[in-house]
DNA sequence: CTTAGTGCAAACCGTTTGCAAATGC
DNA sequence: GCATTTGCAAACGGTTTGCACTAAG
């Protein structure tokens, strides 16, 4: 996997740039968070650290995905109940999520014209953009579907 | 204040018709709610309504919020530091949010050509789209400018 | 040997809940 | 009278922080 190598070049990179340590709990974390795809709320990812090594805290794993985020290779995300959920980002394009309130399913989606758009009404502000959140909740395909069968069950 | 009594009207009928009570304190949130324009934070109401009737409690106005949301009075948007803000919401459009990350600022857009883009990307999923949250994360105008002239005062 | 990182427990902050007393209907 | 509402205090849940200890450079 060499996307996974850069990654974690990308880390140890901002560890030095930032005069920070390399330690091995950043290392596990950071290993372990490139494993899993898609969306891994804080506490996920400190179970599945500590399924691999035991000896990691709550707290660096807090601390560990702040750095993430610094460095780019983390991108945080709003989920529908308010907690936080995690992402890989590193050339991982941008997109924005459909949220199933039911189900809690995330679908990501991605629209030029959307963007474009945003940019467009950023400008009429004179606003200047860093970046945006654009969640659709809603229900899901599945749970449509699951939905409809309970009521033609009854 | 024609649109008041009309507002006050849908929060009365709300109660009947869930058979719950007309209280002085509901009344009382109620009114200072819709005597705010723009955005309040529940603390922030609740010092309003307490420099009215100093006998009404945080609970209250949290779980009077919540019946204004039911009815359709309250729109609840999630603020960048992550606590709750409140605005009027009855015969008041919806729109979306450019949020300053510096002062705190918010912005209100609407985009029809966004909306509709919306829809079509919903549609391409079959997720069935309940609501929205569309955040614009930057630095204002007036922001801008200070920054600016800071940066020439040095 | 100096500086930063760690894990723990305690603090935090906005929100929610359990409860006995108060109030609307 | 009966159910609902109230205010308080305590609980909650996710996140952050203070601190004595440990480890990286």
């Amino acid at each position: 996997m060499p996307k996974k190598r850069e990654e974690t070049e990308v880390f140890h990179e901002h560890l030095k740039r930032t005069r920070l340590k390399r330690t091995a709990q950043r290392d596990a974390i950071l290993d372990v968070f490139l494993d899993t795809e898609g969306h891994v709320s804080s506490e996920e990812l400190y179970a599945l650290v500590r399924a691999k090594d035991p000896a990691v805290g709550f707290t660096t794993v807090y601390r560990t995905l702040k750095l993430l985020k610094e460095c780019g290779l983390a991108r945080e995300l709003e989920s529908y109940d308010g907690r936080t959920l995690y992402e890989h980002h590193y050339k991982h394009s941008h997109h924005d999520h459909l949220i199933c309130t039911q189900c809690g399913a995330l679908i990501e989606f991605y629209s030029e014209e959307i963007e474009r758009m945003q940019e467009e009404i950023a400008r009429q502000y004179r606003f200047k953009p860093f970046h945006h959140s654009h969640r659709i909740f809603g229900a899901c395909a599945k749970c449509q579907k699951e939905e409809k069968a309970r009521a033609s069950a009854q």
